[in-house]
Order: C-alpha cells, then sequence, then structure tokens
DNA sequence: AAATAGTCCAACCGCACGATA
DNA sequence: ATATCGTGCGGTTGGACTATT
C-alpha cells in the first residue's frame, strides 16, 4: 500500500503560524467547515499544507480548548490514565473536556514523567523503581491482573473515543464542525453515555470501591478515612482541589514518612500471600467481574474474554457517575461511603488491597510531593 | 552582561488504519 | 483484492523563553 506525500511540499511554508494565516483558516472554518483538509489550505487561501491546518485548528484554533495550566485534578486523571493506558494520549483527551492530546503530551512529557521518575516511579510501568520495597512474585503477578484490566479498559475506551469521532463527523453545519459549544466539541462527543470528565474519574473511584472498602481498615488505619478526606488539598496552592477516592481521599498525608508508605507495600506483600494461598487460580478479571456482575445482577453479561466484563464494567461507571444511584451498595461520591458488598462467594480482599494500595501509592506520592517543593 | 543550561510547547514527521474507488 | 486517499496518532524536533552561573 503504497503512502503518497500528505501534499506537495514545494511553495509551503512550514513553521509557526502567523496571526494572519490563523484569521484566514479560522474564517474559512467558520463558513465553511473544514472539509477535506487536503482541500483547505487551496480554498482558504493558505500556503500551507492540509495536516499543517488541521493540527494547527485541532491543537490551537478550536474554540473549544482550554488553555492554561492543568489543575492538580487534571494531573491526577493524566496520572491515572496513563497507568491504565499507557501513551494513547488521544484517548486520554477524551476524558480531559477541552485539553489536546498534544497538550497532555507535552504536559506528561515534561512534568509529569520527570516528577514521577524523581518519585522513584517507573513513569512506564508506573511501578516503584526500588524492587526491595515490593514482593517480586505478588508485584508481578498483581500487575499482570492489572494489565488484562488496563487491556479491557483501554479496548473500551479506545470504543468510546471512536463513538465521539463519529458523532463529531455526523456533526454536518459548519457551526457544529466548529464545535461551538463546549458540550458539542470534539473531546466531549454529545453521545449518550459518552465518556466525560466525570465517568473518567468514576473509573477510578469506582475501581476504588470495587476493588474494596474493607482496605480502609487495614492501612489507613481508621476505617472512614475516605469519608473524612473525600477531596485532596494541595497546601502548596492554596486551593482545595476536589478529587477522587481513588487518589487516596488521604492525598495529604499518608506518605509524609516513608515508613507508612513501605506499610502499604508491606501490606501488599502480606495480603498477596493471603490471595495465593486462598485463591487457587485467582484471576484479577474474573474476580472483578464477579464483583461487577454482583451488583448489576443482569446475568446476561457474565464476563470473561468477551465484551461481558467490559460492558459490565461500563455499566457501573455509567451508573455510578450519575446522579442517581440505582446500584445497591455502591455509592461513589466522596459524600457517602456506603461499604461495597463483597462478591459472594468471593474472598477478594487481598487481591484489592494489592490494586487499590498500588495506585493509591502512586498518587499518594504525587499529592504528598506536592507539598514538598524542595523536591521539584 | 553574556554564556550556558533547562524548560516549554507548537509544529513537524512518518506510520497506521479505515474508507472508498 | 488492491491501490489510494484522508485522517488520526504518537514520537520527536526546534525555537522561544527563563533561570542559573
Amino acid at each position: 500500500m503504497g503512502r503518497s506525500p500528505c501534499c506537495d511540499k514545494v511553495g509551503l511554508k512550514k513553521g509557526p503560524w502567523t496571526p494572519e494565516e490563523d484569521q484566514k483558516l479560522l474564517a474559512y472554518i467558520e463558513e465553511h467547515g473544514h472539509g477535506s483538509w487536503r482541500a483547505l489550505p487551496t480554498k482558504a487561501g493558505l500556503q500551507r499544507c492540509g495536516k499543517s491546518c488541521r493540527l494547527r485548528w485541532t491543537n490551537y484554533l478550536r474554540p473549544d480548548i482550554k488553555r492554561g495550566k492543568f489543575t492538580v485534578q487534571e494531573e491526577q486523571t493524566i496520572i491515572q490514565l496513563h497507568a491504565l493506558l499507557g501513551n494513547r494520549w488521544s484517548a486520554i483527551a477524551t476524558h480531559l473536556p477541552k485539553r489536546t492530546d498534544n497538550e497532555i503530551k507535552n504536559y506528561w512529557n515534561t512534568h509529569l514523567k520527570k516528577r514521577l521518575t524523581k518519585m522513584g516511579i517507573d513513569p512506564v510501568s508506573h511501578k516503584p523503581k526500588n524492587d526491595t520495597l515490593l514482593c517480586n512474585d505478588g508485584q508481578s503477578k498483581t500487575v499482570a491482573n492489572l494489565s488484562h484490566m488496563a487491556q479491557w479498559e483501554s479496548a473500551r475506551l479506545e470504543a468510546e473515543a471512536r463513538l465521539a469521532k463519529q458523532s463529531r463527523l455526523r456533526c454536518s453545519s459548519p457551526s457544529e464542525k466548529m464545535g461551538g459549544s463546549v458540550e458539542s466539541s470534539s473531546l466531549t462527543p454529545p453521545i449518550v453515555g459518552a465518556p466525560t470528565t466525570r465517568s473518567c474519574l468514576d473509573i477510578l473511584k469506582a475501581w476504588n470501591k470495587v476493588c474494596g472498602n474493607k482496605h480502609n481498615d487495614i492501612n489507613y488505619g481508621s476505617g472512614n478515612r475516605d469519608l473524612e478526606s473525600p477531596t485532596s488539598t494541595v497546601s502548596t496552592t492554596g486551593v482545595k482541589e476536589s478529587s477522587t477516592n481513588f487518589v487516596g481521599g488521604n492525598s495529604s498525608g499518608s506518605c509524609d514518612d516513608g515508613e507508612e508508605c513501605d506499610e502499604q507495600w508491606e501490606c501488599k506483600d502480606e495480603s498477596h500471600d493471603q490471595m495465593a494461598n486462598s485463591i487457587p487460580g485467582f484471576n484479577g478479571i474474573s474476580m472483578l467481574s464477579a464483583c461487577i456482575d454482583d451488583h448489576n445482577n443482569n446475568g446476561n453479561q457474565h464476563m470473561l474474554g468477551g465484551g461481558g466484563f467490559v460492558e459490565s464494567f461500563t455499566d457501573l461507571l455509567l451508573s455510578s457517575s450519575s446522579g442517581t444511584n440505582n446500584h445497591r451498595n455502591l455509592e461513589v461520591d466522596g459524600e457517602s461511603n456506603v461499604a461495597l458488598e463483597p462478591p459472594t462467594g468471593v474472598n477478594n480482599s487481598c487481591y484489592e488491597d494489592n490494586n487499590k494500595n498500588y495506585w493509591n501509592n502512586i498518587l499518594d506520592l504525587v499529592n504528598s510531593s506536592l507539598q514538598d517543593p524542595p523536591l521539584f
């Protein structure tokens, strides 16, 4: 399959865009929509290739782009989603309204990656680099299970992104193509069940929930610590950012000293041992799915392998993000913290502890680092 | 004040993939 | 079935800006 050049390079301008060029592009798209990007430059009177125009539009000129500093919440979301999805910037961007994949990518590369590295966390695997903190077998198994989950969630997010794309393409009028309103933007497609920042965070909240509340008693000393601290307070900025439980409602303190962090990692080992001993053939997906299935209680999405798991998980997330929560014992908003009923017949606390501790530690470290300026 | 290093980010590049002829 | 087109995506670059020496 041959690949033709995106444009005739001769005589076309490259490099930074001038205000005049921006104006031309904006004016043209406002009036006609972008249509075929390849044909656009000629029609718009621009000495650029279509690709350059498209990039300029999607990354800079589009009206629904939020510029400026990333909030702590956005940072957390990026870290969490990156842990799930890896460098799938477009998928991550789908869950960060008004942010472009390019912007997120840049922010990751220039800020977050370095921050994690400095904290001794591998920004690729999101694992602490210091293996002595971990039980090797337990960690590898946990990560393997987690990886399966991430693959499913990744597939789901990609599907959502695809839907968003299709939805965007369906917009025929120029004004719609402009993404004139925030709600109809390509980043936040106006489709039922489409991802939003809210649902993104709920993924993590739900995971937090699904992966066990009993954990609180073990690791946080106080069983209702999440209750006490549903939000993350960032003292360096003086701004109290809302946050997810997932990232450790205890963001501002659990890792203030190394011992407590170590404690959590040690607990991970311990709980893994319990898991390994008590659940032969343990499988993270089946565990979570059983849990999800128990909550959905619809019986027809019985999971493994096919879309059942993904759909159930999605349903769970969507239901948890909706204002009215019809699922029993599932409340993910920080304000309420009703204990999640464990799946019947499954002792999953160990695995849950492993996963939750793992993710909580990452974000705890990030949060605590934010309060520790000398680190950065 | 000049040189150097570091940071940031817009823009480019090339590959991949779906749609279509 | 194949070739081509159009576009999206992730990786990388280069220049502007800022901080430090």
